[in-house]
DNA sequence: ACTCGTGTTAGCTG
DNA sequence: TCAGCTAACACGAG
């Protein structure tokens, strides 16, 4: 699934491969991943357009179009978010061999199975030239919409001050792990990014956001920094360091005591029963 | 066979 | 207001 570093990735591939083609066809029929619009909505939104630029923030990507004729006006932003298993996929020319984007486990044998898979196709853009921009997700978690509402979103977490950071944790009872996945608080940080962010921090997931001290938040910001510089060089967020021992019978990969389980936040965590036996 | 999950969000409940 | 829970999506992995 897609977090901040492979959204990036995905971001590039749409910058390098996708820009600056007229939009001949759009199938924009799968009302699920294309809600709340009707089909039909985004097609007539977008033919004859080019899409102008890629932008990003945390799991969000969106990408502005261009006016249908020289003294028209510029149309919509085209939203995309990937969900936990969308797959974008770039052909050049009709025929060629996909270029895919991102995602799912993570290693390239999976993402190209998924990328083959037509049948998994949720939304098209069909460019004049013959090639395509398609979203492939076999679990529909992905949306596509128009103009998304980027404003809604917290700070991106690439590149986030410590000043911004300390702000975006923000007060209140909730746990910090709670907080690192709220997305209108730092945008990017997913299930697996905020494991590995907490574990490299030894800061225990339920802690009460309000119980951390000033030394604690910035260590937990530098943490962060850490997990997303690593996550882009190797890869993916599936490649951090404690994201291997996130089973039964799993151990900390530093000092190798068990790794606990519960539920944080509404989501499966795994923590350091030593290094981040905290306060919960 | 059966459970769980790299995400989001509307709708409830406390 | 804030925080937490559930359902919906539909498949692969263990």
């Amino acid at each position: 699934m897609p977090e901040l570093p492979e959204v990036e990735t995905a971001r590039r591939v749409l910058e390098d491969g996708a820009l600056h083609r007229r939009i001949a066809d759009v199938d924009d029929t799968d009302t699920f991943v294309c809600r709340p619009h009707r089909p039909g909505d985004i097609r007539r939104a977008l033919l004859g357009r080019e899409l102008t630029a890629a932008r990003r923030r945390g799991k969000s990507l969106w990408l502005p179009t261009s006016a249908v004729d020289p003294s028209g006006t510029p149309g919509p932003d085209l939203g995309l978010h990937l969900g936990m298993s969308g797959v974008i996929v770039v052909t050049t020319a009709p025929g060629d061999g996909a270029d895919a984007a991102n995602l799912v486990g993570g290693d390239t044998k999976n993402r190209q199975a998924a990328a083959t898979r037509t049948g998994w196709q949720r939304f098209r853009l069909t460019f004049q030239d013959g090639g395509r921009l398609a979203l492939i997700d076999a679990r529909r978690l992905s949306r596509v919409r128009l103009d998304p509402e980027i404003a809604a979103l917290g700070p991106d977490a690439l590149g986030i001050t410590p000043a911004v950071f300390r702000s975006a944790m923000g007060h209140g009872s909730s746990p910090v792990k709670a907080r690192l996945l709220d997305q209108a608080a730092v945008a990017g940080i997913g299930n697996l990014l905020a494991d590995e962010t907490l574990w490299l921090a030894k800061i225990n997931p339920a802690t009460r956001v309000n119980a951390l001290d000033r030394t604690e938040v910035d260590r937990l910001g530098r943490a962060l920094r850490r997990a997303l510089r690593s996550a882009t060089d190797k890869g993916g967020v599936h490649t951090g360091a404690v994201i291997a021992a996130r089973l039964p019978g799993g151990r900390c990969p530093r000092c190798h005591a068990e790794m606990r389980h519960a539920t944080v936040g509404g989501r499966s965590t795994w923590w350091c029963s030593r290094e981040q036996a905290g306060r919960p």
